[in-house]
DNA sequence: CTACTTTAGACAGAGCAACTGACTAGTGTC
DNA sequence: GACACTAGTCAGTTGCTCTGTCTAAAGTAG
């Protein structure tokens, strides 16, 4: 399996998906290490979107691009384990705002701590200002990318 | 939803995730609109790992990151659609190689020009430059971050 | 050349994750 | 007050992925 063609081999999806697929694995793995082992990784990309006021059913599945139901599966789940609560949302009474809970609270900073060992790992293969620039092409990208915004 | 940090608020992973989602959500919608429009992406992803003289299926399963079992549930289906064909390997009676069929290689250009307009969309957005980088940087990423190579 | 180990792949069974469609209840508008 | 819209749930289905088990071929050691 001899590389013939240097950069474009891969396509551009696959050359995004894979760094994403290891920095979600080491990221779960630390998380497991930590104790937190009881979710999945569909979980975890619905609990990532939650923001500090906690959000909305609907709004988390529209950013996590999965439908009502199955954001609704997946945040039962996670209120089952203890990683989320709901509570009722004071500007409307059908709705509910997915929270936070303390032992979702909990995986924050293990979370951070792996993202930023990988991030430093990649900054030492790449040097700190390709990474640098990587990360700010990448958030420019989203600007057009992100269906959700 | 106002913006509070500039670039820090989405991790990496995210702003990895984002744009793959986004353009691989293009490239199905494409080939949807040509007729290809009876496979779903995960066997999408299987396919696309198939190198130009056939590959084994356990050496697909490792560079998609799924079992052996999973693959060869995936390849099942292509090969039940047309897509791909399984033929002996002369090197080892046991093994057989997966090869793109007629079906699927008439998907490769259509494939290929909707990831030629998305990343000429981008490059508008990002700017040629930028872009370029982005590419080589990922590049670099995937030396230390793909776990198959 | 025979016995053991490893590898390629298939089969069976199970659980999770995603979807569509139909529904209830609260909100907003005319 | 009637109607349209929105938040979320319930029911049912499909698809993806896993673990565990199995067969057959290949490689290795005596």
């Amino acid at each position: 399996m001899t590389e013939q063609v240097p950069n474009e081999q891969f396509n551009l999806g696959l050359l995004l998906f894979i760094p994403y697929r290891a920095l979600e694995d080491r990221v779960f793995a630390a998380l497991a290490k930590a104790g937190y082992d009881d979710f999945t990784p569909a979980q975890a990309r619905v609990f990532q979107r939650i923001g500090p006021d906690g959000t909305r059913l609907t709004e988390l599945a529209q950013a996590a691009q999965i439908t009502k139901q199955t954001a609704g599966f997946l945040v039962d789940q996670l209120e089952h384990a203890g990683y989320v609560e709901r509570t009722p949302d004071p500007t409307d009474a059908r709705a509910r705002l997915v929270r936070v809970a303390t032992r979702g609270a909990g995986t924050v900073p293990v979370g951070a701590a792996a993202i930023a060992a990988v991030e430093a790992e990649w900054a030492t293969h790449l040097g700190s200002k390709p990474m640098a620039q990587l990360r700010q092409t990448l958030s420019r990208l989203r600007e057009i990318a992100d269906p959700y915004r």
